[in-house]
DNA sequence: AGGACTACCGACCGGTAGGTAGAATCGCGC
DNA sequence: GCGCGATTCTACCTACCGGTCGGTAGTCCT
């Protein structure tokens, strides 16, 4: 039972993560330092460190509360409309209007932090974003409305190909989430061939 | 205390080019110093000042002397097979065979270096790798070999799809170069519907 | 009341980053 | 063998980074 005293109840844990999730999704994990989170979350570096054993601690705070925050809601996209292909569309579009920077801030960290306590975070990333996704492509396959495949690649080439559009910049050509969704899916369902 | 012995004329700069591409791309801009970099081609610090204005400017000419180098070959590659899908599998190939680190380095370098410098290698980038494709593309669906499509938006795809797939680690299932190649256009001309 | 505990802060440390000043050394034309 | 520009060095600066120390205002328990 933790008691508060600053503040309003478990607000300043929770400032300093979003605070990490905002400025290392926007930075990078090497351009953010641990005062400009502490100042974007208005408290002092020791506080942070009050929080976090240290640098990598919070990483992989961060990126855990990110992946967990947004897979439950991911998993219900998923589950939205009964096809394999509006279901991507779903799960996508979701991603894609989140802006979550979870995927990228793994990988950043993954070179940016020596410490290899992402493996935590890595299997966070696998459980609620890549598994997901794998479902419905392995879905999928069973119903007969997608052709048999390596559903571990193809997953992961999805995965990569909406990345870089899961960050702050504007999406290409203007479109709007469902639309950029929708056209990642036809590509790669329907592919470029004739 | 004896000085390092001059090398063949125009060696060092291109010896400090070749260190920042290998430790950036390995490690990312931030991840890397002038220091590491200076140490990696056997000179000091400022000698790598001596050739280059500043960290931004060593950046840009990296970027830019590295899409050149791989820029023709890929032209070359892309010239392989007279079909679209055998012209997609040879340029990918080439690319991942490469281990061109040039796409990640320039996105790094966009988010690590404020000044936007980052014009001049943009515009390499396009023009020695993203238009090379764009035109495989667009000769396909040219010869009825693909379908009509948005070839900007597909060569970008094509392109984010096998990012993770060019730097330094194994590739996915312990494939081949041209393996990997052929995979993920299979994936994308074929599609993964029925 | 008063001790134990929580939540936080100002000041500081060792190390390293990008960047600079200026001297030393080299190859070359004379 | 001498001057000169090109090249490379040693030594140094300032700013900032991750991380720690000692302290303190408020709260809980008895």
């Amino acid at each position: 039972m933790p008691q508060r005293k600053r503040g309003p109840a478990g607000s300043t844990r929770e400032r300093v993560l979003q605070a990490a999730d905002r400025l290392w999704g926007e930075r990078g994990v090497r351009g953010a330092s641990l005062d400009d989170i502490a100042r974007e979350a208005t408290v002092t570096k020791p506080t942070v460190y009050y929080y976090f054993a240290d640098k990598s601690a919070l990483f992989t705070a961060v990126v855990c509360s990110v992946l967990e925050e947004h897979g439950g809601a991911l998993k219900t996209a998923a589950r939205r409309g009964g096809h394999a292909r509006e279901r991507l569309i779903s799960a996508l579009a979701y991603l894609i209007g989140a802006r979550c920077s979870a995927p990228r801030l793994l990988r950043d960290g993954g070179v940016a932090l020596t410490v290899d306590q992402n493996s935590q975070a890595r299997s966070a990333f696998f459980r609620h974003f890549f598994a997901p996704l794998q479902q419905i492509l392995d879905d999928g396959a069973a119903a007969g409305e997608l052709r048999e495949m390596d559903t571990a690649f193809a997953a992961q080439a999805l995965l990569n190909l909406l990345d870089p559009w899961t960050g702050r910049d504007p999406l290409p050509g203007g479109r709007e989430p469902q639309e950029l969704a929708t056209d990642i899916v036809g590509l790669i369902v329907d592919g470029i061939g004739v």
